[in-house]
DNA sequence: TGTACATCAGTGAACGCGCGTTCACTGATGTAC
DNA sequence: TGTACATCAGTGAACGCGCGTTCACTGATGTAC
């Protein structure tokens, strides 16, 4: 009933473990993880570990799941965001390029904001694909990968993209805002001001919804 | 004279020991390289690193920095391939856009060749950027990076992008084609196979290409 | 309501490991005379 | 051409470190009767 100040048993000590954990890479990143540091941090020993993960690389992992569902949720959020700012008049077409928008932003500004958790969530990613023998494999996609996927897929269906523009269209703008995204977290933009980033990143972004919503020149699809 | 078999004396250990962390990394990538492994490749003992660098750091940047110039050099090769072939009628604004192919399909080549090198060369961009306070500093600019600028201005000397379009254009290519190489070799398209990721890699290519070229929105050149 | 007992989440100590780095040294090299 | 000697690139041994993980344990919890 009462919050157990001091007792010999923690509790709660797995969510408190990938807590420890959040809050350790929030400053130095996954690379800084380490077993005994976490568990220092939850007040705990360092074997307590093991009566809820097997071991540091499954504690990593639910972390890393953690920080991937707060990327999602931030990208959630820009994307109302904007669309709550959008002219209403725009139409389906006008939306479905705006929720694009608010993918690649919100991708973005999580990098930014939160470079720590971002570089931890990205961990998932590589565990996501490790196995799969091809690129499209719906089931188990990453949910901001989803995000862009649906938003893709409105474009489509609100014929801003032609099907033909549509296949593929999910690795140019990956590509784009995972690369500005790694380049201000890890990269050469990493010291940049956040208002610098934010708006390089927008750049960014536009640049890319411009490119995939080009008509393709007969010169590259022709060739192999 | 003759190549001394065995000597007490390595002879020219400096270069040995760059060239052993460049094998090291080409499986491991940077995150492997020991300075014991790195010894050990080399023959001589551990300490003797220390006679030619500062410390483990100073060795992984040195070998960095040749990896980073085989990148440049993948590049520049990929850039004269292609304008090799391209058509001559094409005129200076085709050969600028060709140029531009080159720089993204030469860097992203070479990631998926040679992922270990390409992780090494990425920490000369940290470094390079890390005491800037700018962004536009074009003292030691990166080779890679300096490839890219110059083909962007080609492409405005040949009014393939107007002035305005130039400006920044460097960000949204650099994006587009670091995240995809960034993807191919450590994300979600690490196990792909070679072949996809090439095709893929062109299309990021050519739709980058196509943003940076289209005319910039009203509606976005007008927000802050 | 009280007691016996199984369960299991934690402790405390220890393991072996490879790491980067430092120390005092030694043997090869090459220059001065 | 031969010898003395300074230079310095290497050796060999050792340092302290923090790591992940394993072991046998103990004390708290909660269920059965």
């Amino acid at each position: 009933m009462s919050p157990q100040v001091t007792s010999y048993h923690h509790g709660d000590l797995r969510p408190a473990l990938i807590d420890a954990a959040l809050d350790l890479a929030r400053e130095g990143g996954p690379g800084g993880l380490r077993l005994r540091e976490i568990t220092r941090a939850a007040g705990v020993t360092p074997n307590a570990a093991y009566r809820h993960f097997e071991d540091l690389d499954a504690l990593v992992l639910a972390a890393a799941q953690v920080a991937q569902h707060r990327l999602a949720a931030a990208m959630r959020e820009q994307i109302d965001a904007l669309l709550a700012d959008a002219d209403a008049d725009a139409g389906a077409a006008g939306a479905a390029v705006t929720r694009l928008r608010g993918v690649g932003l919100g991708y973005i500004h999580f990098a930014i904001a939160e470079p720590g958790w971002f570089e931890l969530a990205l961990l998932t990613f590589d565990q996501h694909a490790s196995g799969e023998p091809t690129v499209t494999v719906d089931a188990q996609v990453p949910p901001p990968f989803q995000l862009l996927l649906d938003a893709l897929d409105d474009m489509a269906a609100a014929s801003v993209l032609t099907p033909q523009e549509r296949v593929d269209a999910e690795w140019p703008c990956w590509s784009a805002v995972h690369g500005f995204a790694d380049m201000a977290t890890r990269g050469p933009l990493k010291h940049q001001a956040p208002e610098v980033l934010s708006a390089l990143g927008a750049h960014v972004v536009d640049r890319i919804i411009a490119g995939i919503s080009q008509p393709v020149a007969a010169s590259e699809s022709a060739e192999p």
